[in-house]
DNA sequence: TCGATAAACTTAACATGTTAATGAAAGTCA
DNA sequence: TGACTTTCATTAACATGTTAAGTTTATCGA
């Protein structure tokens, strides 16, 4: 989507553009391609594709401050604030302040929380199963691979 | 994100989960990692991402429905239509009624829309090259590869 | 031809993305 | 210690994502 090339003229002689392939926009259809099998599920349990993450995230790595959470949900640090507010409120997680330093708060899921978790995630896992029956777990692995190898060489040299 | 595997016991006594790779996270945190070197350019002529990819959907195809345009940039009907409001209201692209079909709309870039491209291309292509010369050609072409089947074998079973 | 359906938007309502600014608490250093 | 800077979190304001409902115009079938 972002990149460019020349115009090229064209018999009618209107002046269209042929970009090459585009990689925000493969990404972006890529994970819209997925997302939209887990979405009914997450629906269906009245939780946002973003708060998903974020309890995913405290399942995985125990309590975190706002900040670690926000970066590994991949969430920006607004949004972080506002979706705790909600998620607190449904008492799905359990916030406090830290002791040593009173900027910082502590975020860990609520006994509801790891509840809820532990009903919903069979279903997540029953769709990724369904997925990877489908298109074959090779294609997944590779298609990992290849970001996780991009990613990396993004973050290596970033600004470089 | 969205896979799940069975909780591990821990020594310390706290039940966490070390998931398999999640491939919406990780598709998600490419596109971050790219998006970044081009939002400051956005940012610098007044346009979000999801208005450079209508601009640019429109240069490439010309003039096009609602539905068509939505599609292929990649966005929502309901947010297209506040985009385009917008986009319409600066002067960059001009909205006409079908004259066969009168709920159909046919959206072209303007004048000024032309120009503005013609203009801001150049600087999205320069950061494209940097980023293709700094991880390689060639990773990118994997990457885009493996994309692309991703989501031709996605696209073909849809619900199997 | 009329009535029911579908198609192409559009609007509404709420959640998140994004940037800038603010508040409070640490940390730094002369 | 006290001004300066940095960090963590929050708020504000606006754009987009997402779903449901509504409007207008086509289309289809009896």
């Amino acid at each position: 989507m972002t990149q460019d090339s020349a115009p090229r003229q064209r018999p009618d002689g209107f002046e269209l553009n042929a970009p090459r392939r585009s990689l925000p926009i493969a990404l972006l259809r890529a994970r819209e391609l997925v997302m939209e099998r887990f979405r009914p599920m997450l629906n269906a349990h009245d939780v946002t594709e973003q708060q998903w993450r974020v309890l995913r995230v405290l399942r995985e790595s125990g309590p975190l401050d706002a900040s670690m959470l926000a970066e590994r949900a991949c969430v920006l640090a607004p949004s972080l604030t506002r979706m705790l507010r909600a998620l607190e409120t449904r008492g799905l997680i359990e916030i406090r302040r830290d002791g040593e330093d009173r900027r910082r708060a502590s975020i860990g899921l609520s006994e509801a929380g790891t509840a809820f978790l532990r009903d919903v995630s069979p279903q997540s896992a029953e769709i990724y199963a369904k997925l990877e029956a489908e298109i074959g777990a090779e294609r997944i692995t590779r298609l990992l691979d290849e970001l996780e190898a991009f990613v990396a060489a993004l973050e290596h040299d970033d600004r470089a």
